[in-house]
DNA sequence: TGGCGGTACTG
DNA sequence: CAGTAC
DNA sequence: GCCA
């Protein structure tokens, strides 16, 4: 544990108020070359996405920084156990910085469900202790055979065995153990024969001798990337099991020696692993035997059609997403960044807790998401219990969820187990762990202890918080309607909610009734390019509608996230088109700003893409789209497997339902828009505390306001291009959208 | 002890 | 106006 | 529930 400890970038309160200077230098104009987004350069002209004859601009793709470049120049991908805090860049205050975005699993990339991994079993905390107890003695025994002696497994796949205390006798509590357990099954926790530490799974891999030629796959841990589709995982999966190689369930798992993916910018968090296609291991199992790497670089699969409007870069290249696709013009008159600090500060720079001796600031860093929840019987309790509060309680209670949902999140990036709160302590996790009193710290305690917490026990008791909570899932419908339905209409969950919709469909709004249709479809995830083919068909309506306008995706996509929960595309028409209409915007077909989302919702629904709406305003939308019944839409999957026999199975994956915000901004609100949509929630608010303490600012997602007295009135003394200017405005160090997901 | 974002749409 | 969502 |  100490050497766990050791492993923690250190951020004592003395640390980050040093760092505050360096973390807004005064920069000067000449700076601004050597920033991290080459693209981003003000000189350097927008690349265009779109097609060559529509003028538009179409901004997806990850952010700069994800990009092939990164993952094949050696440099080092940061992991969250490295020691030094990486340069720091926005200097905020502690208390603010949150993490999780909007909803308690918004923003998780890793799969966070099911209770703890014991050995390829899952345990959640509604088991009783006898219980964990017992799943525990079965698999340290099965752990122990397995580590214990040689022949760990046949696969020779390699790593250090540290950490491994699974026979320590010093262990007393269950929950310590448990952690430990956790521990060692998150580093172990890998599908298919080769590492499984159950002996009641599949031990067949002991039995074969390495070198046998029908199992050349030994060596191989393969980890498949989330855009291959699940058909095409399970499909190749089964093949590579079968002939010896393993199947990790997280890109992170150190024994990961091959990343199957087709997108030449997946970004993954294991170094030594080699990132292929997965045509690879479909030419190994033609074969019969290990092929070449090289020979299948990452990329889409031949014979895949991108949807129409993408078709010339499937994936999306190297257009910068955080800088908007600036109007022409607006790129020539860019003589000078004259982004000037009128404000506060005669050196610019506004630290008004620096000489407190409490004042504890947090650096944003990189945002090394946690690869897996080493401590899900922290994590989750709290996470349930946030929920309630904020679902079911509501009022202000969301602010006990907010600050809940903060710790477990910090505790959710640890990288060790947490048996005992002291270790949350010196460095304090979140700010509060800092005080005298902290009542999510008794929490935590508690749930060490006892393994459970009286307070969540005591609520899921009531018998309407579970009916509230489920309710109020509906797209809609809050709190307050959830808990007149359970009262008034004796409704507990959605199927009874349907029924009575049913019969007196006068019960909901017409938005209820909608996210009630839609309501597992917008439980679920979007994967990334689907996002990408649903923001394809709207560029191409813009494009019809107002040529020059440019398209972009902000959300959890910008911030580089597999897969998003929604759809949000932010349109911006040119300032010529601002100016003139279609007169100064050739091939328009609407003159004015309010016209261009009417014009493009109408050509989207004659498509079949947008389905629904649930908020309609001029230059705000808010509904339903899905991707239209076309045969080239998403990448095909071709599933011509080993046996080969060159039958090509088209599957045609589910059109969901997705929930899809459209807004347009004029090219002077764009930056805050961006910065506003891109997110995080979390981040947002520490931004705009820190704008309106720093500055006496409020941001919003169309400009500064200067707050005096009571009224507020917009700053209009600097133009703010992108959002670096916004940044700088505020003498904050830029932070790239994908480290945003605080 | 009060504040915790400000805005827009629906009904 | 309250409720909801962003 | 935490913080000024």
């Amino acid at each position: 544990m100490d050497k766990n400890k050791s492993r923690r970038p250190k951020r004592d309160a003395q640390e980050l108020c040093a760092s505050i200077p360096s973390a807004s230098p005064p920069r000067r104009r000449s700076r601004r070359r050597d920033l991290r987004d080459p693209s981003a350069t003000p000189d350097r002209p927008f690349q265009q996405l779109g097609t060559q004859a529509t003028a538009n601009t179409l901004v997806l793709g990850l952010p700069a920084s994800l990009r092939a470049g990164d993952l094949e120049g050696g440099q080092p991908v940061p992991t969250q156990t490295q020691t030094q805090l990486p340069k720091p860049s926005l200097a905020l205050p502690t208390q603010l910085i949150e993490q999780h975005a909007t909803s308690s699993f918004a923003d998780v990339d890793v799969e966070s469900e099911g209770g703890v991994k014991v050995g390829g079993d899952t345990y959640d905390f509604e088991h009783d202790e006898e219980e964990v107890d017992e799943a525990l003695r079965r698999n340290e025994a099965a752990a122990a055979r397995a580590l214990g002696g040689e022949p760990r497994n046949s696969g020779g796949i390699e790593r250090g065995d540290e950490g491994c205390v699974l026979n320590h006798e010093s262990s007393r509590s269950p929950y310590r153990r448990l952690a430990e357990m956790v521990a060692a099954a998150s580093r172990r926790d890998v599908d298919g024969g080769a590492a499984s530490v159950n002996p009641d799974r599949d031990p067949p891999a002991a039995a074969a001798s390495p070198g046998d030629p029908k199992r050349f796959f030994s060596p191989v841990v393969a980890y498949f990337a989330p855009e291959v589709s699940k058909t095409r995982r399970g499909i190749l999966g089964d093949r590579i099991t079968e002939r010896g190689g393993a199947v990790a369930r997280d890109v992170n798992d150190p024994r990961v020696t091959h990343v199957l993916t087709t997108s030449t910018t997946y970004r993954h968090w294991n170094p030594a692993a080699r990132l292929v296609s997965p045509d690879w291991a479909q030419a190994c199992i033609r074969a019969g035997e290990l092929r070449p790497e090289d020979e299948h670089p990452p990329a889409l699969t031949g014979g895949v059609n991108p949807p129409a409007s993408l078709s010339s870069s499937p994936l999306p290249p190297v257009a910068s997403p955080m800088r908007l696709g600036p109007p022409p013009s607006s790129q020539d008159a860019s003589q000078g960044h004259v982004v000037v600090d009128s404000g506060s500060g005669a050196d610019g720079l506004v630290r008004p807790w620096l000489g407190k001796k409490r004042g504890a600031f947090a650096c944003q860093r990189p945002s090394t998401a946690a690869p897996v929840n080493l401590n899900p019987h922290i994590t989750r309790p709290l996470e349930e219990l946030a929920a309630i509060y904020e679902d079911v309680l509501g009022g202000t209670n969301a602010y006990k969820a907010r600050h809940h949902k903060q710790v477990a999140g910090a505790v959710e990036r640890l990288d060790f187990v947490v048996t005992d709160v002291e270790q949350l302590c010196d460095p304090p996790v979140t700010p509060a762990f800092a005080q005298k009193t902290s009542t999510v710290r008794d929490k935590i305690r508690e749930l060490l202890a006892t393994g459970k917490l009286a307070k969540l026990e005591e609520l899921k008791r009531k018998p309407d918080v579970e009916a509230v909570l489920e309710l109020s899932g509906v797209w809609g419908i809050g709190t307050e309607t959830a808990r007149k339905l359970h009262r008034e209409d004796g409704v507990s969950t959605v199927a009874q909610l349907r029924a009575l919709a049913a019969r007196q469909p006068g019960k909901l709004s017409a938005n209820q009734h909608v996210g009630l249709r839609f309501y597992e479809e917008f439980k679920e995830r979007i994967p990334r390019d689907e996002v990408e083919a649903l923001a394809g068909h709207v560029e191409d309506a813009v494009a019809a509608v107002c040529p020059g306008c440019s398209v972009t995706v902000a959300g959890s996509y910008r911030r580089g996230k597999t897969s998003c929960g929604d759809v949000d595309v932010l349109l911006c028409p040119s300032e010529e088109f601002i100016r003139g209409g279609s007169q100064g915007a050739p091939g328009a077909t609407v003159d004015t700003v309010e016209d261009i989302l009417p014009a493009v919702l109408a050509r989207l629904r004659t498509r079949g893409v947008v389905t629904d709406d649930l908020s309609t305003g001029t230059v705000s939308w808010m509904g339903v789209a899905r991707l239209p019944d076309s045969r080239e839409r998403l990448a095909p999957t071709t599933t011509d497997g080993a046996e080969g026999d060159g039958a090509v199975a088209v599957v045609t994956p589910k059109r969901l339902h997705r929930r899809m915000d459209i807004k347009t901004y004029t090219p002077d609100e764009m930056p805050f828009a961006l910065l506003y949509f891109t997110g995080s929630g979390y981040f947002n608010r520490s931004m705009r505390t820190w704008a309106d303490k720093a500055k006496g600012l409020s941001l919003h997602d169309r400009g500064f306001n200067l707050v005096r007295g009571n009224d507020m009135t917009a700053v209009r003394d600097a133009k703010f291009r992108d959002e670096r200017d916004v940044f700088e405005y505020l003498g904050l160090e830029y932070v790239p959208p994908e480290d945003r997901s605080v």
